[in-house]
DNA sequence: GGTGTAATCATTTTT
DNA sequence: TGATTACACC
C-alpha cells in the first residue's frame, strides 16, 4: 500500500486518504487530478474498504474512462472488465439495457446521435407541417434538449406564450416518435435512467447499496440532470468524492452548471474540501499569468496555482498586422524552436474559433511542415459508415425510423420522395413505424417498399448464426452498399472504411469479452464472467448485489451503442508528428511543451457573443486560463491589428485579457501600444469590439506598429447606426460587468425606458425575446432577456437598445 | 436521380 | 471567404 501512496504531495495524499464520506477536490491544471482520482479508487480496494463492483466512477468522455481503467490496471491486479467505469451516457446505457422493461424500452433501443436527432425533428416537424422558418429544427432540438437536462418532461414545461407551447407540443410528439421507434438521445438515456432509479424503489436501493463510493470527474462540467442522477445514487449514505476546477468551466453553453458544486457542498454535507494547487506542468511565469488572469473573475471558490519549477521563460507577446502575417510569425518561431531539437508533437496551436485555422494551415502548408487539426469527422459520423450502421440498426430493430429513411433508397431502389411521403401518412394514421406501416401502402411504391423490407427480413434471417464481424461483413455486401461505392468514382476510400467497419466490429467483441464467433444477436456472458445472471424479483428485473451486473447487451446492440456514444478518433493524421492545431476547448485536459494562443482581440477573444453578458465573459476569462495552463515551458499569445472574417477585413482592438495578464511576467516581442490611448481619449464613438464591427474607410492593413490611437475608429460606424433609427448598434452596447464602459454620449437615454417582466422585446443583434428578470436601477439597471434564438443574455438597460415590442 | 448553381450563413462540443 | 444546403434542371 505504501507504494500507492508513495509521492503523492500532501494535498493529494490528503484527497486520497479521505474518510467514507462526500468530498469535493478542487483541483487546479496539472495538479495530478486523474493520479488522485484512480489513487483514491485503488487505495479504497487495497485497504478493503470497497470492492471493485462497489465503487462506481463516472468521467465526460471516454478518453478519461479508458486512461482511469488503464491507470488502475497499472496500479492494482484486478480484473476491471466488470467495474462501473465510464461516462454518464456510457453508464446509464448499460442500467438502462439491463432493466430495459422497467424503463420501458425495448431490449434493442437504439441511440440517436447528434446528427440523427435533428433529422428525427425534421422528419416529425414535416409530418405535423409545422413551419421550419418560425421554428428551425436546430432551435427545436436545443429546446428538447435543454428541458431534458432540467429534468422536465413536457407536462412539465411551462410555457407561457403560443410560441412555448407549440414547442412543447413538438416536444411531446418527438418524445411520442422516438418511443414508437423505439430509440432514444443523449439526453434521453440520463433522464430515462434518472426516471428508472426515482420510480423504482427495489432498483434504487440496490443500486444505492451497491455503489458505496461514486467518483465524478470534471465535476464544474455536470448538468442539472446530471448532478440530480449522481445525488439519487448517492443517497442518503454513499459517499462522493467529486473532482473538479471551477475556473476550467467552459462548457456552460451546452448546459454545465458550474453552480453545481456550490450546491454540492452545501447538499452532501461536505466537511472536506481540499484544494490541489501544486501545479506540475507549467513554469512560474505561465502560472503567474494564468493566476493573475483567472482572479479577475467574480464568483470563484478561489484558488493559486503554484509550482517549484521556477520563473522560466517570459510570456512572449506579439502583435502582428494581419491574420497572415501572424501565421508567419507562428511558424518561423516554430521552425526555429525545431530547428533546436524541439518535436513537432510537443507544440500547439490554440485558437478560439475553428475558422482561424485555415490561415494557419496554408502558412504551415507552404512550409511543409504536417500538422495536425483536431476536431474534424470522426469515424462512424462518416456517410458510408452511417449507412452500415442503418442497416444493422434495422437488422436489431427495425421500428428505428432513422435507420430505415436514411437508407430505404440508398443505394437506389426508386423509391422516391412521394413514396415515402405516403408512408410517412400511413405510419401516421396508423400510430406505428414506417417499417410497420409499409403493407398500408399500395401501389408501385407499396411493392418497391415491400421488397425492401423483405430485404431487411432477409437480413435479419440470414445473420442469426453470425458473429458480430461476420453480420457487418454480410450487411456491407447484402446491402448493396460496396456495389454502389465501386461504381462511384471516389467510393475507395468510402469502401475502406466499410472494410474498417468489420476490423472496428472484431476489436469491440475482443475487448468486451464476447469471444470473437458469439453470434451477434444473443446474449452471451463475458466467458470468463464473474457476472451472475438477472433474476426476476416480482416483476423486477433485479441483479444480486454482490456480483457485477451481467453484460446484458448482444454484441450487435453493444455495438451499436458504442458506435453511438463514443464516435471514434476524430483527429485527422494520427499518428505522425505533427504540429497540433485545435480549438482552446479541445485543448482541455492537454498540456504542449510550447503553445501559441492565436488572434487575442476584442470580439474574437473575448468573442463577441459571449462578451455581451458577464457570465459570458467570464467563461470566456475562464478559456483564457485554460489555454494559458496548457503550456508548460513556452508560451506565446498573439493578436492582430486586422483580421480577415466572413469574406471582409475586420479592424481589431487587442484582447482585455492582455491587460489583465501582469507585466512583469510578460515580454512584448513588439512594442506595446498604450491601451488608453486605443480605448479612451476619444469623442467619437468607440468602444469595444468597436473596430470590430466598423471599418476605417479605405486603408487596407496599415503598416505595422501604428502609433495610438489614431488610425481606427473613424468612417464606418454610421453604418451601424442608421438601419434602427435610434442610436447605438448592437453586439458591443452590452453590460460588460467589473470592466469600465466607454462613456456613450446617449446613454441616459436608454436607461429611462420603463421594461416589466414578460415583456417582449426586440434588439437589434439578438432578435425577439422575453424579458425574464430586471436588477438593478437607474445606469445599472439589467435585464434578463430569452431570446428566441440566441437564449438568455443579461443586458444592461443603459447601453443595450431594447425595444418594447407588442405582444 | 444525379448534377450544377444560387442562396445562406457562419463560437465553443461530448455523449 | 468558404462550406453547406436547397432547389432547379437535364
Amino acid at each position: 500500500m505504501s507504494d500507492l501512496l508513495a509521492n503523492l504531495n500532501p494535498e493529494q495524499l490528503a484527497a486520497v486518504t479521505l474518510p467514507d464520506e462526500s468530498a469535493l477536490i478542487l483541483a487546479g491544471a496539472g495538479s495530478g487530478k486523474t493520479r488522485v482520482l484512480t489513487t483514491r479508487i485503488a487505495w479504497l480496494i487495497q485497504t478493503g474498504q470497497i470492492s471493485p463492483n462497489g465503487v462506481l466512477a463516472v468521467t465526460f468522455t471516454n478518453k478519461a474512462a479508458r486512461e482511469m481503467v488503464a491507470r488502475l490496471e497499472a496500479m492494482l491486479p484486478i480484473n476491471t472488465r466488470g467495474m462501473w467505469i465510464g461516462t454518464f451516457h456510457g453508464l446509464c446505457n448499460r442500467m438502462l439495457r439491463a432493466h430495459y422493461r422497467d424503463a420501458g424500452l425495448p431490449q434493442t433501443f437504439q441511440i440517436l446521435d447528434t446528427a440523427d436527432q435533428l433529422s428525427a425533428v425534421k422528419r416529425l416537424m414535416k409530418g405535423l407541417n409545422v413551419d421550419d422558418e418560425k421554428y428551425p429544427p436546430k432551435n427545436v432540438v436545443y429546446f428538447i434538449n435543454n428541458a431534458k437536462e432540467q429534468g422536465l418532461r413536457p407536462a412539465q414545461v411551462e410555457a407561457t406564450d403560443s410560441f412555448n407551447r407549440k414547442l412543447v407540443e413538438l416536444y411531446e410528439a418527438y418524445d411520442a416518435q422516438c418511443q414508437r421507434e423505439g430509440v432514444v438521445d443523449f439526453a434521453e438515456l440520463l433522464l430515462r435512467c434518472y426516471e428508472l432509479l426515482t420510480m423504482s424503489a427495489p432498483l434504487r436501493a440496490h443500486y444505492q447499496n451497491r455503489f458505496r463510493h461514486v467518483l465524478v470527474d470534471e465535476f464544474q462540467d455536470t448538468n442539472r440532470l446530471q448532478y440530480a442522477w449522481l445525488k439519487l445514487l448517492a443517497g442518503e449514505h454513499n459517499a462522493v468524492f467529486a473532482v473538479g476546477d471551477d475556473d476550467q468551466s467552459i462548457y456552460a453553453f451546452r448546459g454545465a452548471n458550474v453552480g453545481n458544486m456550490a450546491d454540492f457542498e452545501r447538499e452532501f454535507r461536505v466537511r472536506h474540501l481540499i484544494k490541489l494547487e501544486q501545479n506540475y506542468r507549467s513554469h512560474g511565469f505561465i502560472l503567474d499569468a494564468a493566476n493573475e488572469l483567472i482572479s479577475n473573475n467574480s464568483r470563484r471558490l478561489g484558488k493559486n496555482l503554484r509550482t517549484d519549477a521556477g520563473h522560466g521563460e517570459p510570456v512572449r507577446v506579439y502583435e502582428a498586422a494581419t491574420d497572415t502575417q501572424e501565421a508567419s510569425f507562428i511558424v518561423e518561431e516554430i521552425r526555429a524552436l525545431l530547428n533546436q531539437g524541439l518535436s513537432r508533437s510537443e507544440v500547439a496551436i490554440l485558437y478560439r474559433s475553428n475558422a482561424q485555422s485555415r490561415v494557419i494551415e496554408h502558412t504551415l502548408v507552404n512550409v511543409g511542415l504536417p500538422y495536425r487539426v483536431y476536431g474534424g469527422l470522426r469515424f462512424f459520423e462518416r456517410q458510408e459508415v452511417k449507412h452500415a450502421l442503418a442497416y444493422l440498426r434495422l437488422i436489431d430493430n427495425p421500428n428505428d425510423d432513422t435507420a430505415f429513411v436514411r437508407v430505404v433508397n440508398f443505394p437506389a431502389r426508386g423509391i422516391g420522395a412521394r413514396s415515402l411521403e405516403q408512408l410517412a401518412d400511413a405510419a401516421r394514421l396508423y400510430q406505428c413505424s414506417m417499417a410497420a406501416a409499409v403493407p398500408y401502402t399500395t401501389g408501385k411504391a407499396g411493392s418497391s417498399l415491400g421488397a425492401f423490407v423483405k430485404l431487411i427480413e432477409r437480413m435479419r434471417a440470414e445473420t442469426l448464426p453470425l458473429s458480430l464481424p461476420e453480420t457487418v461483413e454480410y450487411v456491407i455486401r447484402e446491402s448493396g452498399l460496396i456495389a454502389h461505392y465501386e461504381t462511384e468514382r471516389e467510393g475507395e476510400d468510402r469502401i475502406e472504411n466499410l472494410r474498417e467497419l468489420i476490423n472496428a466490429a472484431a476489436a469491440f467483441v475482443g475487448e468486451q469479452g464476447y469471444g470473437l464467433n458469439a453470434p451477434a444477436r444473443v446474449i452471451a456472458m463475458a466467458p470468463n464472467a464473474t457476472d451472475a445472471p438477472q433474476i426476476d424479483v416480482g416483476g423486477l428485473q433485479i441483479l444480486d448485489a454482490d456480483t457485477p451486473v451481467a453484460d446484458v447487451m448482444t454484441p450487435l446492440s453493444g455495438f451499436l451503442s458504442h458506435a453511438s456514444l463514443e464516435a471514434g478518433d476524430n483527429q485527422a493524421q494520427a499518428g505522425q508528428d505533427a504540429i497540433q492545431l485545435m480549438t482552446v476547448h479541445a485543448a482541455k485536459g492537454l498540456e504542449f511543451t510550447v503553445v501559441f494562443i492565436t488572434g487575442l482581440e476584442e470580439g474574437l477573444f473575448p468573442h463577441e457573443n459571449s462578451a455581451v453578458d458577464p457570465d459570458g465573459l467570464e467563461e470566456e476569462r475562464r478559456l483564457m486560463y485554460v489555454a494559458i495552463t496548457r503550456a508548460k515551458e513556452r508560451l506565446y499569445i498573439s493578436f492582430t491589428q486586422s483580421r480577415m472574417l466572413h469574406g471582409q477585413t475586420r479592424y481589431n482592438v487587442r484582447s482585455r485579457f492582455l491587460e489583465e495578464l501582469p507585466e512583469t511576467s510578460l515580454k512584448w516581442l513588439t512594442p506595446k501600444a498604450d491601451a488608453g490611448a486605443r480605448w479612451g481619449g476619444r469623442s467619437d464613438n468607440a468602444g469595444w469590439g468597436r473596430d470590430w464591427f466598423g471599418r476605417p474607410g479605405g486603408d487596407e492593413a496599415r503598416g505595422y506598429g501604428r502609433g495610438s490611437g489614431g488610425g481606427n475608429g473613424n468612417g464606418g460606424g454610421d453604418r451601424y447606426v442608421g438601419s434602427s433609427g435610434s442610436g447605438r448598434r448592437g453586439a458591443d452596447d452590452a453590460y460588460t460587468g467589473n470592466t469600465p464602459l466607454p462613456a456613450y454620449a446617449n446613454k441616459q437615454r436608454a436607461a429611462e425606458t420603463g421594461f416589466r417582466v414578460g415583456q417582449p422585446v426586440f434588439h437589434t443583434k439578438f432578435g425577439e425575446g422575453t424579458i425574464t428578470a430586471l436588477e438593478g436601477a437607474g445606469d445599472d439597471a439589467r435585464a434578463q432577456v430569452n431570446f428566441r434564438r440566441n437564449g438568455q443574455k443579461w443586458l444592461a438597460l443603459a447601453v443595450a437598445k431594447l425595444q418594447p415590442i407588442e405582444d
